[in-house]
DNA sequence: TTTATATTTAACTAAATGGTTAAATAAGGA
DNA sequence: TCCTTATTTAACCATTTAGTTAAATATAAA
């Protein structure tokens, strides 16, 4: 058995239940819902499966409603996961703040938000 | 080959990884150094390889001195893990403050302590 | 050149992961 | 009851992952 930050990321790492996520941010969606933009890629077992992922690592939860199993996000899963990563803000920033300084060796006049291609030399 | 994201995710799915991260965090390190904590559960060849899965997802850079291999934290894939997540704060943001809701039934003479869960700045 | 230290590579293995198809279960409605 | 829809389980398979030990490579120092 993983621990669960372990288990919530290795959840994350799949573009597939990534999806699902952001799909599940709009609302509550049954299993066929959630499935329905895979199945030509693969099969409702398949998506089964990586609801079970997302479900045990806590970032979903299923319900029951008649023959259907609507899910929805829990944040507490992602809340663990967020709070691990704040301790590294500090890096990301600085690396962040590394670009903006080189973009402006490159061309001063860009603003941060311009996303202008710079020319080497 | 995965996609970034999913490497990123992937890398940080894993304890051994995550307390290396946290070592880089102090400041650079060399293979040996990060490999001390673990040599009772693990060989040196095994961190080796954590290494090269931290940083093929991009999470540490490694630089050449002599015969070690200084490895330092890379915060632009940090930023992407973070950035992702970022859309999802609203969830956890919701289910801290239905937590916190329900300390208060529990026991309303509990203040919630200073820190608080906004946006930084 | 030889030796010592630092690190990686190769070859192998066991277990986990992500998919499949076919069958089973759950629930509502005719 | 039987039929239909929704979902899960079982059995299987290929690939990836995380570890091993032994050997190879990189660099400095004696």
């Amino acid at each position: 058995m993983k621990d669960p930050l372990s288990q919530t990321f290795a959840a994350l790492a799949d573009p597939t239940r990534r999806v699902i996520l952001a799909r599940l941010s709009q609302g509550e969606a049954s299993v066929t819902d959630l499935a329905k933009p895979f199945l030509k890629e693969m099969s409702l077992p398949a998506v089964t499966k990586h609801l079970k992922v997302l479900e045990k690592s806590g970032l979903i939860t299923k319900t029951r409603d008649a023959q259907w199993r609507p899910c929805k996000l829990n944040g507490v899963a992602f809340r663990e996961a967020s709070d691990w990563l704040e301790h590294y803000r500090v890096f990301w920033e600085a690396s962040f703040d590394r670009l903006e300084a080189y973009l402006k060796t490159v061309s001063p006049q860009v603003k941060s938000k311009g996303k202008k291609h710079g020319r080497k030399k």
